[in-house]
RNA sequence: GCGGGAGUGGCGGAAUGGUAGACGCUCCGGACUUAGGAUCCGGUGGGGUAAAUCCCCGUGAGGGUUCAAGUCCCUCCUCCCGCACCA
């Protein structure tokens, strides 16, 4: 016995399979194809365990969808572009660009090495300039219809080191370099038009129902945030000027006590200036921008001051008094909105804290409200009270009068709101896609010359030892002229956000080497993906923007499709469990004796066994794939993934569960090396087994219903789990019948040679490497990877007979096989033979017979 | 607070309203061995009984619908995730 020698078989298949690029595809409208896509990676230095869960759920669906016969794109690439890359060159003094490639070289070896079949002539780089200069001409033509601005924008700034932060490099509100205090800073920056699509983003949502996970289609729809009210104005005499408040409840409108504006808020400056206290708002303003990143950790109290300016009341006449209030958001509605105490909640905390009045103008069915006993608003609807002319109505009918009449008083209008923002695309960071344009003093702001694409990133320059972009400094760069009139200029030395790339790299896999974006024979072919995967953190932004981008770059006539992923599924964490000593902390599974102390400095302390949590260096859980490759093979690793718990939920590392994996494969392998010499000799046609009998006939009905379960699970569920299952059940099966089958007997030769044919078909999506190794050693001269999935014999698979559990009141009684087909009747009077059955109906009265065909029969007695 | 998801053996997890616990892990026993942390075989939800092919209980808790409920409905509990001054 040879035994299993898996990293010689993975190795020799690995090669055949890159020296044939079997897995390499053509358009071809012929064919019905497949796009199944994963997330793909941002090269940190290393694959980790939940690549390598996403990227095996990728390609055992690529390979089930090959062999059922489609024309399946499969691509990788690299979200190449970001943050840590500066952060290594600070760090090592390693140029991003040295690093990140070099990265991409050792985690596409990895890859590799996880025998996944992607089509490797389609790979890129985000940061390849053949890449980004089709997004820097797609921003030009945004810029050109409106899609793209400049706006003021709050930035992290830290004063030490002069430059701007990341999200991410602000740790408790502290740069994370020198420690100093951020604070925000107003800057220019570009951004993207997302809510001009916000309405068909969140209708479209409805195409996807069905197709993506619920969660995250709430999760997006939230995010969008549409809500319907109305915009009402509001004259302020003082500076002869309308305040335009939104609002969700213009019935309340007859209940205004005051208004609040953000201390951003225009008028609130202008008002401020005029009477003389601007000094006290900037303050304010100043102060709530801080808490601003404080609220979302606790609750921040309601503050604000009274503006000394009062505006008319649109249909009262009243006035009412203007306040500036920290929770009113200069970004949502119109930044002011008119306040309601009785009927909303912050209204109403506000309210009592500067002792402002509480006018109760809705009226809950079963009560009666007192302004001065309310302990909290009432925010839901009722009848309408206080309210002149629309005393009586229902509040709901009621918004809608309202409105209606300031519609024709022109006060006021209908209006949609989107809690969803636009998008701010512009990051003071080198390691980024330069932003095409060019600032010149005569001409203003001017885009690159299409032409002159793409800008490219300088590779050259010297990396700040602050941590700040050197591209403001570098002349060669920043220095330029102006595409208009040729006058001396300055380029703009912002770089796009990373989400910018990854918006529409799936595109872009359907012709990675065309010369322009998109050759529309190869989009129009292989667009939409049909499956993506990829990880729930992405379940907003970078799902949001890919869609939002799908939808421009259809508009600017690029694409033709509405959404980028027909088919969403989102894994879940790898985690693993953890061990904590009460000294030292977090420590490594080696860390732990065998008692269960801790080993570290002969600690001997009792160690804390945590709960499964995701992998991270941090709490000394990570499991390295090299490491487990290297001790069972990919096709291991592939096999305890998949079978460990299904795609959408966790999976917990096992040093175990990977064991058991592990055994299975030698079993098959030892299995096959057992009865090689018969398999490889014998040949067989599916009408010679038809007339099989006995033990040959039951493991041959076996056979085909594992074949059938696993072309439900691994195609049509995605339940890889429950497939894998069938297979090691039929495993079992196998091994029992072999000890009764006759191996000298010519058919049961013939029926083993089906039986290794199909199991290693269904086995070869998850485990492919021993698979096409086994496949060769049956004597197939064609790879089992381009070979068809099993079929099976529907016939075949029924039973002549069947358990037929018996049922007495709805209890299990016991159980008798009985012949297939077998009637109510039938079943009845069989079952009535039955010595325990006897015993239940004995004396008592048959009431009710339940009979399930193949299944059950119940007998309801008195 | 709002929204979503989940609670099933010692563990991961299976079960179109029809035998709860497939498959795997762990553990126990046995075989083969100089050896076993290799391999193979058997057992493994809880309780009762000397034992069973016997009986009872059992899918977070409590109700309900049904001949039949892990599955459907109602109430509650716990945990996880997302959002959270969005007017």
């Amino acid at each position: 016995m040879k035994g299993y020698d898996f990293s010689a078989i993975e190795e020799k298949w690995q090669k055949i399979w890159e020296e044939r690029k079997v897995f390499k595809v053509k358009t071809d409208p012929t064919k019905p194809k497949y796009y199944v896509l994963e997330m793909f990676p941002y090269p940190s230095g290393r694959i980790h365990m939940g690549h390598v869960r996403n990227y095996t759920l990728g390609d055992i669906i690529a390979r089930v969808k090959r062999m059922k016969g489609y024309n399946v794109l499969h691509p990788m690439g690299w979200d190449a572009f970001g943050l840590p890359a500066e952060n290594a060159a600070l760090k090592h003094g390693i140029h991003p660009a040295k690093w990140t490639y070099s990265n991409i070289d050792y985690m596409r070896t990895q890859l590799k090495k996880l025998g996944f079949s992607y089509d490797w002539d389609r790979e890129f780089a985000t940061c390849d300039p053949d890449y980004y200069k089709f997004e820097q001409k797609f921003f030009i033509e945004m810029l050109e219809k409106g899609l793209a601005y400049r706006k003021k924008t709050l930035v992290n700034w830290c004063e030490s080191c002069q430059t701007v932060l990341a999200n991410e490099q602000v740790e408790d509100g502290k740069c994370w370099r020198c420690g100093e205090e951020v604070t925000s800073r107003e800057m220019e920056g570009w951004f993207l038009k997302i809510t001009d699509y916000a309405e068909e983003l969140l209708s479209d949502l409805e195409k996807l129902k069905g197709h993506w996970p619920e969660k995250v289609l709430i999760m997006q729809k939230n995010w969008i945030g549409k809500s319907e009210g109305a915009e009402i104005d509001f004259y302020i005499p003082d500076i002869d000027k309308n305040l335009t408040v939104f609002t969700t409840r213009p019935d309340t409108l007859f209940g205004v006590t005051f208004l609040a504006l953000s201390p951003e808020h225009p008028l609130a400056y202008e008002i401020a200036e005029k009477k003389g206290f601007l000094e006290k708002l900037l303050e304010f303003r100043e102060k709530v921008r801080k808490e601003r990143k404080k609220i979302e950790e606790g609750e921040a109290e309601k503050e604000g001051f009274f503006l000394e300016t009062y505006a008319i009341h649109p249909f009262t006449k009243e006035e009412i008094p203007l306040y500036t209030a920290n929770f009113v958001l200069m970004e949502y509605g119109t930044g002011a909105i008119m306040c309601v105490p009785a009927h909303d909640q912050r209204d109403f905390e506000f309210a009592k804290k500067f002792g402002l009045p509480i006018r109760v103008v809705i009226k809950p069915k079963d009560r009666e409200l007192n302004p001065d006993e309310m302990e909290e608003a009432y925010e839901a609807p009722g009848v309408m009270i206080n309210s002149g002319e629309f005393t009586g109505l229902d509040s709901d009918e009621g918004k809608k009068k309202i409105i209606e009449k300031l519609e024709a008083l022109n006060l006021g209008k209908r209006k949609i709101t989107y809690r969803l923002r636009d998008w701010g695309v512009s990051r003071q960071r080198y390691w980024g896609c330069p932003i095409p344009v060019i600032y010149c003093d005569k001409c203003g702001i001017v885009p690159e010359k299409v032409e002159n694409l793409p800008v490219k990133l300088p590779l050259d320059a010297q990396i700040d030892p602050k941590g700040r972009s050197p591209l403001p400094e570098l002349k060669e760069f920043a220095e330029t002229t102006c595409p208009k009139c040729g006058g001396k200029a300055r380029r703009e030395t912002d770089t796009f956000d990373t989400f910018v790339e990854s918006s529409w790299y799936f595109a872009r896999f359907a012709c990675p080497d065309y010369p322009e974006a998109f050759n529309p024979e190869d989009v129009e072919y292989w667009l939409p993906v049909d499956q993506y995967i990829g990880g729930i953190e992405h379940a907003i932004l970078h799902l949001l923007y890919a869609r939002f981008f799908t939808k421009v770059l259809r508009d600017l006539g690029y694409l033709k499709l509405d959404e980028p992923f027909t088919n969403l599924l989102t894994q879940g964490m790898v985690i693993k469990e953890t061990y904590r000593c009460p000294r030292h902390s977090w420590i490594y599974p080696e860390e732990v004796s065998s008692e269960g102390t801790c080993l570290k400095d002969n600690c001997g302390e009792k160690v804390i066994i945590g709960k499964p949590e995701k992998m991270s260096k941090s709490k000394c859980n990570v499991v390295d794939p090299d490491t487990m490759i290297k001790k069972y093979g990919a096709d291991t690793v592939r096999l305890f993934i998949a079978f460990a718990s299904p795609p959408e939920k966790d999976l917990e590392w096992s040093d175990h569960g990977i064991e058991g994996a592990y055994r299975f494969l030698k079993r098959v392998y030892n299995l096959f090396e057992e009865h090689e010499e018969i398999l490889k000799k014998v040949t067989y046609k599916e009408e010679e087994l038809k007339n099989l009998s006995g033990q040959a006939l039951k493991l041959r009905r076996k056979l085909h219903q594992m074949v059938k379960k696993v072309h439900q699970d691994f195609e049509e569920r995605f339940h890889f789990n429950t497939g894998i299952a069938a297979i090691m059940e039929f495993m079992n099966y196998l091994q029992d019948s072999l000890k009764e089958l006759d191996l000298k007997e010519e058919l049961n030769k013939k029926l083993l040679r089906e039986v290794f044919e199909k199991l290693l078909l269904c086995l070869s999506p998850v485990c492919p490497h021993i698979c096409e190794e086994l496949w060769e050693r049956l004597g197939k001269e064609t790879l089992i990877s381009e070979a068809a999935f099993p079929t099976w014999e529907e016939d075949l698979l029924k039973e002549e007979t069947f358990t037929l559990v018996v049922q007495i009141n709805g209890k299990v009684r016991d159980q008798v096989e009985a012949p297939s087909g077998i009637t109510k009747e039938e079943a009845l009077s069989l079952v009535k033979e039955l010595p325990k059955i006897q015993k239940y109906l004995e004396g008592k009265n048959i009431r009710n017979v339940i009979f399930v065909p193949e299944k059950l029969i119940n007998i309801v007695v008195s």
